[in-house]
DNA sequence: CGTAAGCTTGACAATACTCAATCTCTGTGG
DNA sequence: CCACAGAGATTGAGTATTGTCAAGCTTACG
């Protein structure tokens, strides 16, 4: 597990015993659309995603969605040091994903296994990591216009995906429709393409299907007023 | 400190030792305006609030100020089991603050005190809350129109109130400008004001200068789609 | 090829913002 | 007790942003 291994790795320099436990943890496929309850399988378990991207989503009774995150390849739940309430909420794959369960890990959480102190360390820092980029999830929302919303959003996903090696050359697989970003930002998919469209013009980023090129990451990041501390 | 004592009393039945700790406290005013920085003093302290209204705001390097939550009296930070991202932000009093210093708890929390198991649970159901509005005010950005989101938040405020025993008979103090109110959503003071005319109109909720009147709970409730399970 | 999903565009309507003026409180000093 | 000042609330008019509807286009894939 590539991926994953090494953002752990990167959150806290793990030992060998626990790359051991990471890559002893087995996997299973996702089909796009997987909704992972957040009142049942995701309440006493944890999940590490390999590949493919998911979304917390909050249900509503009356059976509308909201996208509250992104979480990536790299990412996972489940895994804090103390409940967190984003993981009350369900997660729903947008793509193909491969998972693991990662309970065994929680367990060791639970015990706060000193043979694992550092592996335990990676796990809250990637607790941590959502709860940040849910918080900047609502600076976006909330005090940015459609056009540096977008920016913003694309922004993070860069950042993020750099620092698990996805992206090269300013490059990245984007496996989500717009609508789905559009969801997320609070946009209709309408607007959403039209705002692509100025970025594109702009030369800031382009984002056709499947795809995200950012032409011009300085401007990108100026656009969006990113607060590059507030992503790490 | 009748309000913070309740409200920790209502989130895990505490011991009397337990309320002795709480009451132990000694407190300190605030003025408003004032800013407790969340890179140093909220980074390794824990303070509970006894009366008066703050903001969580996020500060960019560029001075703007964004708010991603409020807290009540009766609210508190520095106290989840577990870093929590929120406690990274800073503070901001909106209104004349009394606060008092909790970090005498906080290092009940860090040393997992099983004498104080019961007032460790309630901060840490405190932290939760914390992160439950978080998640909400996400959900009411990204997928409720200006009287939608306003409505929602107002049936927030109304509930957080109550359940700290600050409303009476549909009423209660919100000694915040509407203008705070605006940046919190994302709207603009005027159309906020214009809104609230529409929700006033409407029998909803009316909200003069410096109190809040409830008239249809129901029926708001409704029309902010308003998730009562992901409230508390 | 044919189909379906999703992207793009145009035209129009609704929502929300800005600017600027006025009004209403609340407290203060005379 | 009253006049005044200042903060905040309210309104109008005009503009900008964003949404909706509907159609056409592109692409991936069988």
């Amino acid at each position: 597990m590539p991926v994953t291994a090494k953002r752990l790795a990167s959150l806290a320099s793990l030992t060998t015993d626990d790359l051991k436990v990471i890559a002893g943890l087995k996997g299973r496929t996702l089909k796009p659309g997987t909704l992972l309850d957040g009142s049942s399988e995701t309440a006493e378990s944890a999940t590490l995603i390999l590949s493919g991207w998911c979304a917390r989503v909050a249900l509503t009774h009356d059976g509308t969605r909201q996208i509250t995150g992104i979480l990536l390849p790299g990412d996972g739940f489940g895994l804090g040091g103390a409940p967190w309430a984003g993981d009350r909420l369900s997660v729903l794959s947008l793509t193909p994903c491969v998972i693991v369960d990662a309970t065994s890990i929680r367990n060791l959480i639970r015990l706060r296994s000193p043979a694992h102190s550092k592996l335990i360390e990676a796990c809250h820092q990637l607790a941590w990591l959502e709860q940040t980029y849910a918080l900047n999830h609502i600076v976006r929302l909330a005090g940015r216009t459609a056009y540096e919303r977008v920016a913003h959003f694309i922004a993070e996903l860069y950042i993020r995906m750099r620092d698990v090696g996805l992206v090269s050359d300013g490059t990245f697989a984007t496996p989500i429709p717009q609508q789905v970003v559009a969801d997320a930002l609070g946009l209709s998919g309408v607007h959403l393409n039209r705002v692509a469209r100025k970025l594109r013009s702009d030369g800031l980023v382009d984002f056709p299907r499947g795809v995200v090129y950012v032409r011009d990451l300085d401007m990108l990041l100026k656009v969006a007023r990113f607060d590059g501390a507030a992503a790490s």
